[in-house]
DNA sequence: TGAAAAATCCCTCATATGGGGGATACCCAC
DNA sequence: GTGGGTATCCCCCATATGAGGGATTTTTCA
């Protein structure tokens, strides 16, 4: 029994590459790569209609960037797999990438074996990403400085999330409203902040809740 | 040239499976297993002295948890790499583990090669995910719902965040404060909040900003 | 073209909030 | 055994906040 063809679309800015890649996958059994854009604009004019099941997406291009493309396509067509291909990989541009909706992020230098590997991955609904990519990843889910607060003050802080007032924080943890005060005063001198709304921010953020 | 040895340890409270698994990693070539445990308490007492390369970890575990064995054996050694091993795969145990310092989760049924591969690709600074595991992980990142908010809104929402009063926003936006109390209102209304605690606590975790 | 949504402005009022003080008691470490 | 951090309680006060009304204009889109 043979699988269907995968189908790729590719969206690269340096022609040498774009023919390239292309020749590579289109050349493997089992893959076709017949959708080559140079930009980001024409990948969304083009892709749409084709529907292939793999986009591959540089971030660097003229006009707008990978990123911005991406997330114009997983508008039009959410079920779009997209896998960044890129030099780019500051956690600044892997992360917009994410949320942009890209499923999986190599880097550029990923030899053809193991970027015809991600490709199947994807398509079996993996999400393949450069083992440094990953690490990156996964240690944004870890708090990154040690909270500075006590296991009474975080209690606090993580009802003052929940949008409790004073009085009702006190309620719930059976003392007094000054007691909460004084509680929130500390919270806040610790975090170096002046207000609830910066307090969740960082709770938020700097994951201490 | 021969590298040095990858010594694994392995907490794992099934001895079949101990045992089995201890045993095909140890016969294999580049790789060392000698440091096995039943459960979290005897590991967090053995590991640290030991010092192995990576721990295996189950997260259902007699006693504490393979999670809260993870955070607590990330607190002792905080550059010990610890994968999981493991059958649950829901969200919770996902996160969970990854916010308590796993550099890497994989499904129990993974075939002994990938994991040996993957034992590598930890080794080599990466981290390894089974590929659904890995395609919620990123997907994470996306927000999951469609923002209710206006452009205007979402601005206002941003500098809520900051921790600007009404009268600072109204301030860099060029409006009156009547505009952004207003605008305010709208957004609790159309986020369900009552307060600005609540708002940007919806704000961050819905990603609406 | 015509209704809906968005963006702007205005008013009142009770209450929550944050900043400034200060006090006592406990526990733990140096 | 003393000092620092924690947890608890108390005071005052100016202002920010949220809830309740209202209005106009522009933009968007069906």
């Amino acid at each position: 029994m043979m699988n269907p063809l995968i189908r790729v679309a590719l969206i690269e800015d340096d022609p040498d590459i774009r023919a390239s890649l292309g020749m590579i996958i289109h050349g493997t059994p089992g893959y076709e790569c017949t959708l080559l854009f140079e930009d980001g604009e024409s990948g969304i004019a083009g892709i749409p209609q084709e529907e292939p099941d793999i986009v591959l997406m540089d971030i660097q291009l003229p006009g707008m960037s990978g990123i911005d493309a991406t997330r114009a396509l997983k508008t039009s067509c959410p079920d779009l797999d997209i896998l960044m291909l890129t030099a780019q990989v500051d956690d600044q541009s892997v992360f917009d990438s994410l949320k942009a909706g890209a499923c999986g992020y190599l880097r550029k230098d990923t030899p053809p074996a193991r970027l015809l590997q991600a490709i199947d991955e994807v398509h079996q609904g993996g999400s393949p990403m450069s083992p440094d990519i990953a690490r990156r990843v996964l240690a944004s889910f870890r708090p990154e400085t040690e909270s500075p607060l006590s296991a009474r003050e975080t209690e606090i802080l993580a009802l003052l999330c929940e949008g409790m007032t004073y009085g009702k924080v006190a309620e719930k943890l059976f003392v007094s409203g000054h007691t909460i005060r004084s509680h929130i005063k500390n919270i806040y001198q610790k975090l170096h902040v002046h207000s609830r709304a910066e307090a969740v921010n960082k709770a938020l953020r700097d994951k201490l809740i």
